[in-house]
DNA sequence: CAATCATTTTTGGTATACCAAATTCAAAAA
DNA sequence: TTTTTGAATTTGGTATACCAAAAATGATTG
């Protein structure tokens, strides 16, 4: 049996159809029809929905029915600074705190990574490349940093993977990462920062023209 | 009546009674009975205390009652080192983005810091050197900063009390303030990046050590 | 007396019933 | 035809009832 609750089943159901489109911007979520159509009672689906509310994707409204989130622009891009923050401020304290053992761990995902860059499923590789982000926050060995860095992840999820999908290309992703776990093996800072900002230097931009384009092509739909 | 909903009048409740200290660390939070004390049915508390371990200050255990968290004094640790480099990005954002009448307020609420800091309540002039500083995340014009900062403010509210009660002195706060406004004033990062570690330099340690002192204050007691 | 197992009680999780506010829509009046 | 009004419906908020798991209690056995 799952350890996971019926609330945090149902979240992820709901984020998952967010996520990938199935329920658009704009979309109310009914408490009584999301819960029928899923078998269950209007109080876990409640909870469900605060715990969404709460990573942003949808927004609750006083005496109204929630509805999916619409993240401005502005919010994305605020979203990505922080982010951006975040990883640097992650790896400048991961060169003082990370252990070998962890370096060599992310050394075996670049490895990983490297061998099946071309072959595999984009969205996989994608994965495994939110994951290496992410080891780097946990390596900073502070729980506020780490869990912040997996909730923006999270929240950008969307953003970040149709910029990747743009932008998908062997150097920028396997060099890059090979500079920072260099840096960071070297406990170097100073190059680390150079490393990481290099890397994420066009995230923002990258995001912003994605999130453009689709926004054009949402009026043209209309 | 009210804007505020329920569930948030019983957090708020709740949430004073634990950063006050009325329900110690430890304390168990049962549905039924806290609802009853209150007046109201478990579905509201229910949502409140999802509020209050989304703030961190209780914890949720599957099939368990929720406890007043106890926050280790690294969790407080690490959560302060995130608060500093948050207050560092804003001031950096600030000098760039805040609009010279933010700059103007921030000014006024240091010249009623000045004239009223010793015949204030300390309390008041807590609350209002918190707003100082949330002021400034607000004038980085991203919302994402601003709301995690307040996030970050509430969660250490009681640990930055204790602190700022034992160094409470008029240097620190209206001079040191002076300079980071001034910075601001002049759209000078660097000044206002030597200003803010200025002020905030010793607030890790400051906290650590009321912490460690109420810890063994603790174990006297027993 | 100690340990263990069954039973009762407590407690959180879920379902459902009820309520009040908000929305919708139709009928009537201008 | 347009506007207004009021009744019916929809919907989120709250209370309550029920269930299952866990804890506490106590009796029974070694």
């Amino acid at each position: 049996m799952a350890e996971e609750t019926l609330p945090e089943q149902i979240a992820r159901q709901l984020r998952r159809d967010i996520l990938r489109g199935k329920l658009p911007p704009g979309t109310t979520i009914k408490e009584r029809d999301n819960a029928a159509e899923l078998g269950v009672s209007r109080t876990p689906m409640r909870e469900a929905i605060r715990i969404l509310a709460q990573e942003g994707l949808v927004i609750l409204r006083p005496a109204r029915s929630p509805i999916v989130a619409q993240p401005s622009i502005k919010e994305i891009s605020d979203q990505v600074e922080v982010l951006i923050a975040l990883e640097k401020l992650s790896l400048e304290l991961a060169c003082k705190n990370a252990s070998d053992s962890e370096i060599n761990d992310l050394t075996a995902t670049l490895d990983y990574m490297d061998k099946n860059f071309e072959s595999a499923d984009p969205l996989d590789m994608f994965e495994v490349d939110m994951g290496f982000h992410h080891a780097l926050a946990v390596m900073s060995h502070n729980d506020v940093i780490a869990e912040l860095h997996q909730t923006l992840l999270e929240r950008l999820w969307r953003a970040r993977y149709m910029a990747a999908r743009r932008r998908r290309n062997r150097e920028r992703v396997i060099v890059q990462h090979g500079a920072i776990v260099d840096a960071l093996r070297a406990r170097d800072r100073a190059a680390a920062l150079i490393a990481i900002e290099a890397h994420l230097g066009h995230l923002d931009r990258d995001i912003r023209n994605v999130l453009a384009q689709e926004a054009e092509a949402a009026l043209v739909t209309k």
